[in-house]
RNA sequence: GCCCCCGUAGCUCAACUGGAUAGAGCGAUAGACUUCUAAUCUGUAGGUUGCAGGUUCGAGUCCUGCCGGGGGUGCCA
């Protein structure tokens, strides 16, 4: 059923429009029933119904509730008010204009105080199918990201530990939120940075000699800002076992240094197996060094300093962030001669800028709220767009276990980490938890729900309607006794009549729509609401249509309708970065 | 103190950025497997949208002031 080519092209161009490349669907019925609007709205003009007032931009919406239709506009009472005319009167005058068109459209009413409502119809509303066969994975795509170039920057963790669970978030929330825009025509790229350079680094070799000397019997206190966490001492316990004493004489930031180049690049490469493993794979590892390396930070505060935007006072070197809306000017280079974080980074995102991004997207978390007034105002103080730099702010999560918080202390280095949380949880669950709140709203995670594989749980919920699909299309194979089930013709589809059908290809129709809405709004977590809500037409389709039947001709359609569902469920799943099972 | 985010059903969230009778899931409760997977479905109960004003044809949504929760406010990262 891969192929469309025994489709009948013409049909096809009929029901999908003769631009081949629409991007079809919802998206399309809107701009259909715009033009008739606008259409109307011109007849009532020059029949001098309306004054030629200009409309303004017409506004559609799905109403809420399925009798006011599958499109609604307000425009009447938009405009009531300026022509100090009833609404209603209005709203008869240009429905009452509005081009037949039996194609798209089946019925056009004024409701309500002057709402026009639209009903499409049910041909047109069945042509979603033969999109879908005709797009596969490329479903619910768009234009609506015009090709822009967008970096999306997230997890970013510092080499010095293993990811926690709040990384997990970042991590599910970013490559979901690229996906979905990259899915929107974004050109996107995923980018985690690398902090291999300055102070943590620093406390992480620090706290591994601290260990290391212990462990040979050199007692030795853990400096002050170090990690506590037992994964440091069974790092210093590998390398008392592979190299046994041979640091021990060494000065002692001798032997920091020694195990800061030994030690985090294996750390850097263990937290890429983490984010591998569920399912997060970045385009480009960015490091810090490279920035002092290739000079940037010094160009960077040099060009600065030479524009008049930073300046000396007290030995540091200031920015004048102040000037750009911030509360008081930041030090960018330490009276110490070293620089600060905000220095290096700065630098980095000159450097983003540079590549030619036009927009780039960091996701931080919520304790650095206080920084991206400044980052923003450092962007403009370098003649950039403040706007170009969007900040995603993650709340933290809290964990549960059935109901009760799990204690974690970052000073006894007492955390759950991420690896430990997929491999109680699996990727699946753990994806799909992590992204089914507002990232602006702190998440608690129960460990114990997110194992269950009951009602409760959603994360089954969606991937067995899948698995479900995939078992009928399995069992109406056999029944078919054929490898391949034939193609349904054009009229077959019209049999696809019952309420939970329609309903179905309605919500199958807003996948473009939703895909846009979620990529514009930055909100991906939004995905995982369509995905249950189009699972849940899908459990009652089920439970009122049988797919298999004696009716070949009916069986064709379902199995068609069943494809196209399965199909929008595969792409919402992989873009939430979750499987889409073949059987549970 | 000042700045930002959040207050919607018992719990977790929606409500398409100002529209029509504020919706889902979970939990509670009553039901449905001889039929393509019951990890499913159907019914019922549950609300003065934190409080008080304001803006207008219309406010959960916008403006002001309170109340409550979270975060920020380093020559830390």
């Amino acid at each position: 059923m891969q192929n469309a080519t025994s489709l009948d092209v013409k049909y096809l161009q009929k029901v999908i429009g003769t631009n081949a490349r629409s991007t079809g669907g919802d998206g399309m019925a809107r701009d259909e029933i715009v033009e008739l609007i606008e259409d109307a709205l011109e007849t009532a003009v020059s029949e001098g119904l309306l004054p030629p007032t200009p409309a303004g931009k017409i506004e559609l919406e799905h109403p809420r509730r399925r009798e006011h239709g599958d499109w609604s506009t307000n425009l009447a009472l938009g405009v009531a008010g300026r022509l100090d005319r009833n609404p209603r009167e209005i709203a008869e005058i240009i429905a009452g204009r509005v081009a037949e068109s039996p194609d798209v459209i089946s019925r056009v009413e004024v409701a309500g105080p002057g709402f026009i409502n639209f009903h499409l119809s049910p041909a047109y509303i069945r042509n979603v199918l033969f999109e879908i066969e005709e797009m596969g994975d490329r479903y619910g795509s768009s234009d609506a990201g015009g090709r822009q170039r967008v970096q999306v920057e997230f997890v970013s963790a510092n080499p010095v530990g293993p990811l926690h669970v709040g990384h997990g978030r970042w991590a599910a929330l970013g490559d979901a939120l690229a996906g979905v825009m990259s899915h929107a025509g974004f050109l996107v790229e995923r980018e985690f940075y690398v902090n291999d350079y300055g102070t943590q680094l620093r406390n992480f070799g620090r706290s591994i000699s601290a260990r290391y000397m212990e462990l040979l019997g050199r007692g030795c206190e853990l400096p002050d800002g170090g990690y506590a966490g037992e994964y440091i001492k069974d790092i210093a316990r590998r390398i008392v076992d592979e190299c046994g004493d041979e640091f021990l004489d060494l000065p002692e930031e001798d032997r920091v240094d020694v195990f800061i180049e030994m030690e985090y690049p294996r750390m850097l490469e263990s937290i890429r197996e983490t984010l591998e493993g569920m399912g997060v794979v970045f385009d480009v590892w960015f490091r810090e060094r490279d920035l002092y390396q290739r000079g940037e930070v010094g160009e960077s505060l040099g060009a600065l300093e030479r524009d008049g935007k930073a300046y000396r006072e007290e030995g540091a070197l200031w920015l004048r962030t102040t000037e750009y809306g911030d509360e008081k000017d930041r030090v960018l280079v330490r009276s110490s001669g070293e620089p600060t974080y905000f220095a290096s980074d700065i630098a980095y995102h000159r450097d983003k800028m540079e590549r030619g991004f036009d927009r780039v997207i960091d996701i931080w978390g919520a304790d650095h709220h206080g920084y991206v007034n400044r980052m923003k105002a450092a962007m403009e103080a370098m003649g950039y767009d403040r706007e170009a730099l969007e900040v995603i702010l993650g709340q933290l999560v809290k964990l549960f276990r059935s109901g009760k918080p799990v204690v974690m202390s970052k000073r006894t280095g007492d955390v759950v980490t991420l690896d430990e949380l997929l491999g109680e949880v699996g990727a699946d669950a753990a994806r799909y938890f992590f992204l089914q709140r507002s990232h602006d709203s702190p998440l608690d995670f129960d460990i114990e729900l997110a194992k269950k594989e009951s009602p409760e749980n959603p994360v089954y919920y969606v991937q067995y309607a899948h698995a479900r699909i995939s078992s009928i299309l399995r069992y109406a194979r056999e029944a078919a006794a054929e490898a391949e089930l034939p193609d349904p013709l054009p009229e077959d589809l019209e049999l696809l009549e019952a309420e939970a059908e329609m309903d179905l290809l309605r919500k199958l129709g807003e996948l473009e729509e939703v895909v846009e809405f979620c990529a514009m709004k930055r909100v991906p977590h939004r995905l995982t609401g369509y995905a249950e809500e189009l699972a849940a037409l899908f459990h009652a389709f089920y439970r009122d249509c049988r797919v298999v039947t004696d009716d070949e001709r009916l069986m064709r359609a379902r199995v068609f309708l069943v494809q196209g569902v399965r199909q929008a469920l595969r792409i919402v799943l992989g873009l939430i970065g979750v499987s889409a099972p073949e059987q549970m």
